[in-house]
Parts: C-alpha cells; sequence; structure tokens
DNA sequence: ACAATTACCTGTATGC
DNA sequence: TGCATACAGGTAATTG
C-alpha cells in the first residue's frame, strides 16, 4: 500500500472511534512487532482510549489519549477493519478490543506489515521515522532540498530514487512510475544527474498524482480496500503501471509502453516520451 | 562504504 | 489434476 491507499484507510475509520477505550490488545504474530517487546506493547495499550488518527509516510499512528502512539505499516498487503468478533482470524496480525465491544484489526496475508510502539513526544526518533523523508505536500520539499538529496544518491536511478523513503516519504511501485511518466524522465536515468528543472517537474508530477489518487481512493489493481471494505478508483486512471505493450497516452505510438526489471521491481515506461 | 542480491511471506495466475 | 514458475501496493538483512 502507498501513501493514497494508506491516506484513504485512514479516512474511511469509523469517527466514533475516537474516545473508545482499549480493553486488551491481541498480537498474533510478535515477529511483526518492532522495536518493542509484545509484553510492553500491551501493558501501554490496555485502559488508552484512541485520541485522534493520522500518518507519517505510510505508517499508520493511532494516538491514545496516554501520550501513546499504536504504528502500524501494511506493507504490500495489510488491511485494516472494525468488527464485531475476533473471527475470522485468518491473516490477522493484531487486534485490539474496544470497550465497546468491537474489534479494530490489522491483517495482512503476507505478513510484511509491521507494528511498533512510540511516545508521541519522541516520535521522529522513533526508528521508523529517523530517516524518513518530507511529506509530498511539505512546503520544505522544494526543488533544492530534492537536489541536496538526489546528490546523495552515487549511482541510484531516479526509480529507486523514488522507492527510497528518505527521498520523499509514501511513494511506492505503482506511483513511481506513473509520476515519471508524467514528469517525462526515464526512470533508468541516475538520480543525480537530474536538472534543478527536472527535479522541479518531477516535484509536480509527485503532487499531482498523490493528490489525484487520493482523491480517487486509492489504487485496486488486486486487494487493496479500504477500512469500510470500499476499492478505490484510480486503477482506471494508471497510464503506465501494467500496461506493458499498450500504446502510448502521450505519444500515441503503439505498443510503446515497456516493462524493465530495476532493483528487482518492475517499471514501467515509455522510451519515446520520457528522456 | 556502497550497490546488488536475497530474505521475509502467502495468494493467484499461467503454462506444461 | 498436479506441479513448477512468475509475480504482487515493501523493506531489511546479507553479500560481494
Amino acid at each position: 500500500m502507498e501513501l493514497p491507499e494508506v491516506e484513504n484507510v485512514l479516512r474511511t475509520l469509523p469517527r466514533d472511534l475516537v474516545g473508545r477505550r482499549i480493553k486488551r490488545s491481541i498480537v498474533i504474530f510478535p515477529q511483526r512487532v518492532c522495536c518493542v517487546t509484545s509484553a510492553v506493547l500491551h501493558r501501554r495499550l490496555k485502559g488508552a482510549a484512541l485520541a485522534a488518527f493520522d500518518r507519517r509516510g505510510k505508517f499508520i499512528l493511532l494516538h491514545l489519549d496516554t501520550g501513546a502512539v499504536l504504528i502500524w505499516h501494511l506493507g504490500m498487503s495489510g488491511r485494516v477493519s472494525v468488527e464485531a468478533s475476533l473471527a475470522p482470524m485468518k491473516h490477522l496480525l493484531m487486534a485490539v478490543r474496544l470497550d465497546d465491544g468491537r474489534f479494530l484489526k490489522l491483517y495482512d496475508a503476507r505478513r510484511f506489515g509491521r507494528i511498533s510502539l512510540a511516545e508521541s513526544d519522541h516520535l521522529p526518533s522513533h526508528p521508523f521515522f529517523a530517516r524518513l523523508g518530507l511529506e509530498y505536500d511539505d512546503p520544505a520539499l522544494t526543488p533544492d532540498a530534492l537536489l541536496v538529496s538526489a546528490r546523495g544518491f552515487r549511482k541510484r536511478s531516479v526509480k529507486e530514487a523514488l522507492l527510497d523513503q528518505s527521498f520523499v516519504a509514501g511513494l511506492g511501485n505503482i506511483y513511481a512510475s506513473e509520476v515519471l511518466f508524467s514528469a517525462r524522465i526515464d526512470p533508468r536515468r541516475p538520480v543525480r544527474t537530474l536538472s534543478r528543472r527536472e527535479l522541479a517537474r518531477l516535484l509536480d508530477s509527485i503532487r499531482g498524482i498523490l493528490h489525484e489518487a487520493t482523491t480517487h481512493g486509492g489504487t485496486s489493481i488486486r486487494d487493496y480496500v479500504d477500512a469500510q471494505g470500499r476499492r478505490g478508483d484510480y486503477q482506471y486512471l494508471l497510464k503506465v503501471y501494467g500496461r506493458t505493450g499498450e500504446p502510448c497516452p502521450h505519444c500515441g505510438s503503439s505498443s510503446s509502453i515497456m516493462r524493465i526489471v530495476q532493483g528487482g521491481r518492475s517499471t514501467f515506461f515509455c522510451p519515446r516520451c520520457q528522456k
């Protein structure tokens, strides 16, 4: 799940969760709990009330009235839902039982999702966030800031840089290809060779694509659904991702969308438009 | 110190 | 019908 999907999960969490107190927590896969023991996690959650929900990059932050923050990362296949019973347990990573009997649940078939807990005063120093890049809508994210960061990558391609969460927080494999197509930049270019002008275009594309995808409820190619179980619409608006062999929607040349592999992940682009 | 590869997982689609 | 392979919204550990 990338930023637009995570944002839509947050937006679709029932508002009446706020104020509910946690009776107990259940961790099915302690291996997915990071930086804190399950025992400490349970102790810190029990009796606390849900206070606010937000996001940093792809991390979901569930703020409690005690100052503790429960952190969930959805990995590739994570799902959040609120249900009346603990069952079904299949693919359940963790759940919290609330004082009204409901369960706030994190499912993840592939178990790449991650769980942690931090104190809200110390969030920036938590290992999840210490090296995380700026939010795409942060005014501090400027072409010059990207230029400085890009120069720090010795020979990474711009596609690989977009997947690196220290460059910009929140992009994943789908939107990295879409952003580069929108900016007309060849994904194979070493990121340090991009001019300030090109990075400005890249930044405009990052902002445009992530905002548009969020507005459309995210991308549901296979499994993704929000916290209400609804699919997004952005899969219908993808210009290059998953469209190998299709005509380019910009230059129109037939079967021009190519798939290549970079860092073990698929990249889709139009070699005619993207220089 | 760095870049490239492998590891962690399960589910689904495809081809023999 | 198996069975083998490829691939999937991500990141960390390991290898050279």
